[in-house]
RNA sequence: GCGCCCGUAGCUCAGCUGGAUAGAGCGUUGGACUCCGACUCCAAAGGCCGCAGAUUCGAAUUCUGUCGGGCGUACCA
C-alpha cells in the first residue's frame, strides 16, 4: 500500500471517530442504540465549514428520532481528540465538522517532499494488465480533429492507469482490410491512370475518396514508379495501390501522433487476424457455442440474447466477414490470446452503438464484458468565425492533426482536449487557439511553474534556501493562502484515484489550475524574503513542494514545464 | 419509431456515491506593482440548474414524463 494519500486517511479516520463517538454516546444511554453504517465524510465546499464534514447526524436523524443537531452535539461531545485534527463543530442542521490540525499539514509537506515524482502513486490497479486501444483511425487518409482529442484522451487516460498501478499497453488497431480499404485502393488507382492520362481518362470509383491525400500519393507513384502499373492487372495495380497507400498513411499517422507525444506499445492490424485465421477459429466457436444461424444466405449472431436490439450478420451471403465478427475476434485476441485483464475501448461518441454489440460478443465467447470498459467522447465541435465547420472524410474536406499542429503549440494542444468531460461536447475555437495568447489555461499553469523557479533561483543567489521538510516548523506557516495551498497540494493523490476510477484524465487539468491558483494567490498575500529567516526558508520549502508537484503532473500529461517563459 | 449522450451565469464549462448561501475561467465594472516575474492578484455585478411532476427531513444530483440539441439505428466501417 502506497501511503500518500493525506486527504483520504483524513476522511478514514473522522469516519472512525464519529462511528466510535455514537457508539460511546450509545453505551452512555446519551442516545439510542441501533445499526448504523460508516459514516460519510467529505471535504465541504466552504472552507468555513471546516476542512472535513459529515453528515452522520442528518442521516441519524430519522432512526434515533432526534434532530439532527442535537445527535451531532452529543456525538462531537463523546469524540476521542486526534492529532490529525485542531477541532471539531456543529454547523447548520447538523454537520460535524472537523478542522485539520498542523501535524496533518506537516505530513503533506513530508510525503509530497520526500516522494517527490512519486507522489500521487496509488496501486489501486494492483500490477493489472490493461489495454487502452485508442484513435484507431482508418488507414485511408490523414487524422483529423476527433482523433486527435481521441488521441490525447486515450494517451492521458493511459498514463492516469500506469499512475494508479496498472500496466498498461496503448495499442492503436489498423484496420487494413475490407470495403472501405478496397475502395481507397481503388481511389488512388484512378487518381494514378487520370494524373498519366488526363482526368477524364478513367472513371473515378463512385463513393471512392476524394481527400487531396489520394492525389499526393498517386503522384508518389509516379515519382518513383512512372508508368509501369498503367498495363498492369487491374486486381494487382489496386492490390499494389492499396498496400503502398496504408503504409504510408500508417506512417503520416505515427509521425502526426509522435508530434503529439503519443507514442504506442502495439499497432496491431486487423490483416493478421485473417491470415492467422483467428476470425475464422472465432466464428466457429461462437458456431459451436449456438451463437449462429442461418438466414437470407447469411449468418447471423443471436444479438438479441444478450440484449441488443437486432441480431447482426457475422458472415455475409457472399462468404465475407463482417467487421462486427473481426471486432469479436480482435476483442477475443485481447483476451484470451494476449491475457489482459482489462481492455478500455476509447471511442467517439458516434461509435457509441458498439458498447452493447462488443459486450455482448464477450458474452457470447464466455468472457466476462465487465473486463472491457469504454471511454466515450463526443466529437469537436470546429468553430470557426463563429460558425461550426463540417467536416467530411470522404469529401476531403478536414482539418488534419498535423494543419492543427501548425498552428498551435503541442502543450496548448494536449492541455485544450484535456479539460473537458469525455461526455460533453468540446468546442475548440480555431480563432481563438490560433491566437496562442494567455487565454489557454496551459499558459497559466506553466507560469506558475516558471515563477517558482525564477523565484527560488533569485533567493538562492542572495543566500537563502528552502529548509528540509522534516526540519520546517509548520506552525510557521499558518496564513490561509499557505494552508490552502497545502490541501491543495494534498489532494493529488485522490484526484489521480479518481481520475483513473471513473476514466476521467481531465481532472488532472482542472487540478493544475486550481493548484496554480493557490500558489499565485500564496505569492502575491505572502512575502518571502523580508519574512524572518526560518518563516522565509519554510515558506520557500512549501514553493518548492509545489514547483515538484506542478512539474510531476504537468510530465504526466506530456506538458512542458518551464523554468522560465 | 427505438436507443445513447448533452441542456447549469452573456460565453466555455465544474459540481464526487442526494446535503449547508449552486462554483470557476473568459467577458463586464472597480481596485492592487518604489516590492521574490502584473502571463499575476483582490472585489463587485451576473442563475425559476430546459420545463412539469414524483421520492426525501433535504434534489442541479435519483425516478417518470415532456421540450430542445447532437449521435446511432446497413449483408458500411
Amino acid at each position: 500500500m502506497i501511503k500518500n494519500n493525506m486527504y483520504s486517511e483524513a476522511k478514514q479516520t473522522l469516519s472512525r471517530l464519529v462511528a466510535e463517538g455514537y457508539l460511546s454516546a450509545a453505551e452512555k444511554g446519551e442516545l439510542s442504540k441501533t445499526e448504523i453504517a460508516e459514516p460519510a465524510v467529505e471535504v465541504p465546499k466552504d472552507s468555513r465549514f471546516g476542512d472535513l464534514s459529515s453528515n452522520f447526524a442528518l442521516s441519524m436523524a430519522k432512526p434515533l428520532r432526534m434532530a439532527p443537531r442535537k445527535i451531532a452535539e452529543i456525538i462531537v461531545s463523546n469524540m476521542k481528540r486526534n492529532a490529525l485534527f485542531s477541532s471539531y463543530s456543529v454547523d447548520g442542521p447538523g454537520f460535524i465538522n472537523a478542522f485539520l490540525g498542523p501535524e496533518w499539514y506537516a505530513s503533506v509537506l513530508e510525503t509530497a517532499s520526500a516522494m517527490s515524482d512519486r507522489y500521487g502513486y496509488d496501486d489501486i490497479g494492483k500490477g493489472q494488465k490493461v489495454m487502452v486501444e485508442f484513435v484507431s483511425a482508418n488507414p485511408t487518409g490523414p487524422m483529423h480533429l476527433g482523433n486527435a482529442r481521441g488521441g490525447v484522451l486515450g494517451d492521458s487516460l493511459s498514463s492516469v492507469l500506469e499512475r494508479a498501478g496498472y500496466r498498461v499497453s496503448r495499442e492503436f488497431y489498423v484496420n487494413d482490410a475490407g470495403n472501405q480499404v478496397d475502395l481507397y485502393g481503388k481511389s488512388v488507382e484512378a487518381r494514378y491512370i487520370q494524373q498519366l492520362k488526363g482526368e477524364d481518362s478513367f472513371p473515378f470509383p463512385e463513393n471512392g475518396y476524394h481527400g487531396d491525400d489520394i492525389k499526393e500519393r498517386a503522384a508518389e507513384l509516379i515519382a518513383e514508379h512512372g508508368d509501369e502499373y498503367l498495363n498492369m492487372d487491374a486486381e494487382k495495380r489496386q492490390k499494389l495501390m492499396r498496400e503502398y497507400g496504408i503504409k504510408k498513411n500508417i506512417e503520416l499517422m505515427r509521425a502526426d501522433l509522435a508530434r503529439y507525444k503519443v507514442e504506442y506499445d502495439t499497432w496491431f492490424y486487423e490483416s493478421s487476424l485473417h491470415e492467422n485465421g483467428e476470425v475464422k477459429e472465432t466464428v466457429d466457436i461462437l458456431k459451436k457455442n449456438g451463437m449462429l444461424y442461418e438466414k437470407d444466405g447469411a449468418l447471423w449472431f443471436k444479438g438479441t440474447l444478450f440484449g441488443m436490439e437486432k441480431d447482426e450478420v457475422i458472415v455475409k451471403s457472399n462468404g465475407f466477414y463482417t467487421y462486427y465478427a473481426v471486432d469479436i475476434a480482435y476483442h477475443r485476441n485481447k483476451f484470451l490470446k494476449r491475457g489482459f485483464d482489462k481492455v478500455v475501448d476509447v471511442f467517439g461518441a458516434d461509435h457509441h452503438g458498439h458498447v452493447i454489440r462488443f459486450k455482448a460478443g464477450m458474452q457470447a465467447l464466455g468472457i466476462d464484458p465487465s473486463k472491457l470498459d469504454f471511454v466515450l467522447y463526443q466529437l469537436v465541435d470546429l468553430q470557426r468565425n463563429g460558425e461550426s465547420v463540417r467536416m467530411s472524410k470522404r469529401t476531403g474536406k478536414v482539418i488534419t492533426l498535423s494543419n492543427l499542429l501548425d498552428e498551435i503549440s503541442v502543450d496548448a494542444v494536449r492541455f485544450f482536449f484535456n479539460s473537458r468531460q469525455n461526455e460533453s461536447h468540446l468546442e475548440f475555437d480555431l480563432d481563438l487557439a490560433v491566437k496562442e495568447d494567455s487565454d489557454n489555461p496551459v499558459y497559466y499553469v506553466q507560469y506558475a511553474h516558471a515563477r517558482i523557479c525564477t523565484m527560488l533561483k533569485k533567493l538562492a543567489e542572495a543566500g537563502l534556501f528552502p529548509s528540509k521538510a522534516e526540519e520546517t516548523d509548520i506552525g510557521l506557516l499558518s496564513e490561509q493562502a499557505e494552508k490552502a495551498l497545502i490541501k491543495q497540494i494534498a489532494m493529488l493523490p485522490e484526484e489521480i484515484r479518481l481520475a483513473a476510477r471513473d476514466y476521467e484524465p481531465f481532472r488532472l487539468t482542472r487540478y493544475l489550475v486550481e493548484l496554480a491558483t493557490a500558489f499565485h494567490s500564496f505569492y502575491t498575500e505572502v512575502r518571502i524574503k523580508d519574512a524572518e529567516e526560518k518563516t522565509a526558508r519554510a515558506r520557500l520549502m512549501l514553493c518548492d513542494v509545489t514547483r515538484s508537484v506542478l512539474s510531476n503532473v504537468l510530465s504526466m500529461l506530456k506538458i512542458s514545464a518551464p523554468e522560465q517563459m
